[in-house]
DNA sequence: TGTACATCAGTGAACGCGCGTTCACTGATGTAC
DNA sequence: TGTACATCAGTGAACGCGCGTTCACTGATGTAC
């Protein structure tokens, strides 16, 4: 087995997106170095040439999941506009995203984890909802002083929401606390 | 060492309180059978006379959580009576609530790793999250067909504006989170 | 009531296993001539 | 352009460690007489 810079970083990428869907599904302590690398397609061995630590990976793959949702959340307000936030709460609080934590909404997936972990997680994640506030504060009304922390309430609604709905087994209860969280929001946001 | 039958009884309590506090504080797979025993006085290796295994410890360590919740819910609502909430609102979302999770809301600390946990786990609070939301819509307007769901919404709000003012590591705008819960909170049920 | 005995909660050593990490080795890549 | 060599990404075995679990042992408890 060769090598090439080309490869070498193909394989770096493999291996944090492999780890962004993990981590999502099982958690910041659910799965080893070990299978990561075996979803990338590679032998756990070779993983030290690419990260320095199991931390490191971790803070890659955060920041990394991170920046996805930030693109998804880009991409679904330049779509719909001002009125675009009834159309994000329907994807959020949806059967789908909910069934699916691996390709969901990071903070959902991670917030717990996060809390108890390291630093450097949470400076990623604080960022991280500094930056969605001030997004989503921009589509406002700019002279609304509540602006960020609206925005923040939501999205501990969406959260909050999804948690529950993925931890409650009877599907009917589960989409109830969707609808009712989808119903709420719509009508404080509209 | 000997032992009586009220020993037995009051040490398997202790085991089960420790418990409770430790997975509230780092989650149900932060924690080993070993440090539990210790943080209850006794020693790693009589652990199997009390369980059968770490999952029923689990299982019994949530049953026991969850109750010491409702009661405290309870004691809050009988108090206060109707207009209850606000001052439940305030009492949850506090830096005191957010700062001590080990003697906090069990829902909060544990959904992530319920919803990833086993069936046991997720029937348990499954059950919870329907007694809540009982117990909350008997306090509302009886005619109102959107009580129990109403009261499902506004615990997710609880739920995830407490996780994320917990993850976020810059105190001020953890407390923001907190604080513009308790806003549109209160505004909305009041 | 007092004595002999069985029970079993609790102890501490030991087990197997999975994990993060290390290491000697390999062979294709990229470089020096 | 072609050849010799150094590099280093990737392999697979091995390491130490902590964990859940098991086990032989202990001694106070509770029971039988």
């Amino acid at each position: 087995m060769g090598h090439s810079q080309a490869q070498k970083q193909a394989n770096h990428d493999r291996i944090v997106e492999a780890a962004v869907g993990l981590f999502r599904e099982r958690g910041l302590g659910g799965i080893g170095v070990a299978e990561v690398m075996r979803a990338a397609g590679l032998t756990h061995g070779g993983f030290y040439s690419h990260f320095e630590s199991r931390d490191a990976l971790v803070a890659e793959a955060l920041a990394k999941a991170f920046a996805v949702d930030e693109r998804r959340l880009e991409k679904a307000m330049a779509k719909t506009g001002k009125p675009a936030k009834p159309a994000m709460l329907e994807a959020y609080l949806t059967p789908i995203h909910r069934d699916n934590p691996a390709i969901g909404c990071t903070a959902a997936a991670l917030v717990a984890d996060i809390a108890r972990g390291g630093a450097q997680a949470r400076a990623i994640f604080t960022e991280q909802m500094r930056r969605y506030a001030d997004r989503v504060a921009a589509v406002l009304p700019k002279d609304s002083p509540t602006a960020q922390a609206d925005a923040l309430f939501a999205f501990s609604a969406l959260v909050g929401a999804l948690l529950i709905a993925r931890a409650v087994d009877d599907p009917a209860l589960s989409d109830a606390v969707l609808e009712s969280a989808r119903r709420n929001l719509t009508k404080a946001i509209a």
